[in-house]
DNA sequence: CACCGAATCGAGAGTGATTCTCATTCCGAT
DNA sequence: ATCGGAATGAGAATCACTCTCGATTCGGTG
């Protein structure tokens, strides 16, 4: 029930958000911009304002429900954080994300900020190349 | 000469682009936005355009003087482009950005992606964390 | 070195994504 | 069921950036 992981997060459990959690929770698979979500409540029916989808996708990012990424310039899109970190492939042509995780990377990581005099917080890898899917030359964004 | 570069470069060499190149090269240590070269051709007196800023920013971009980088949402930096790609390590406390390169993490990217199926065309890797400067916990952005 | 057409500029309008404002509505503890 | 503070929605506002178009500049030419 979202209502209980919003309760968890420390959300209250209004209708927009118990909303906007079941469209992320049945788009597990793939990675969201606002508009996506505001498009997918639509055509089920569900008439929030799009300032609402902002501002819960914000408190949910807060609250650690969910992870913001900023792929292409232009919009943010989001996935439910499931705990993990993992990298991106993003497809130049089709726009399909594939994730991963590398533990050589990742130690190499904090090795290269300690050498630099950081302590790693964060990071971010993104990688853009052209996948192999049949069909995916065709299709654009 | 800054507009021997430009003509290298296949652009005309017209004043702003003159002082738009100059003060990337007065900053080589630095990253730009749009707005910070603006602001230093303002404080210089040279009054150009905010539109023209963007725009041969752009222009410089496609004729590979420069690259464009979007390491806080929002807006883009840019930095001369050296012809080595390097990825980068920015301080959460005071922005400073430190460069890098790892032969170990690009071999590995090239790898990985060949496993998913990809075929590598470009990446960015940006790690976050706090550096050790002196005074660097007391500014901010 | 003045001339001219094309390329470039600058100012301001326009755009797309996201945030803010604030009157109205909803939660949930009592 | 009631009430007060939290949340929502509609539209205005903001931010970074791009486009439009009349005015200006560049640089090859005579």
């Amino acid at each position: 029930m979202q209502s209980d992981e919003l309760k968890d997060a420390g959300l209250k459990a209004t209708q927009p958000r118990i909303k906007i959690l079941a469209v992320l929770e049945q788009n597990r698979d793939r990675h969201m911009s606002a508009e996506d979500v505001y498009r997918a409540l639509m055509t089920a029916g569900d008439d929030l304002g799009l300032a609402t989808i902002y501002r819960v996708l914000t408190q949910f990012e807060s609250a650690g429900l969910v992870i913001r990424h900023h792929f292409a310039e232009g919009h943010a899109v989001f996935e439910l954080d499931s705990g993990e970190h993992h990298d991106h492939i993003v497809c130049i042509d089709c726009g399909r994300v594939t994730e991963f995780v590398d533990t050589t990377i990742e130690r190499r990581q904090i090795r290269i900020a300690k050498e630099h005099g950081f302590r790693l917080a964060d990071h971010s890898l993104v990688m853009h190349g052209h996948c192999e899917r049949k069909g995916c030359e065709h299709r654009k964004r």
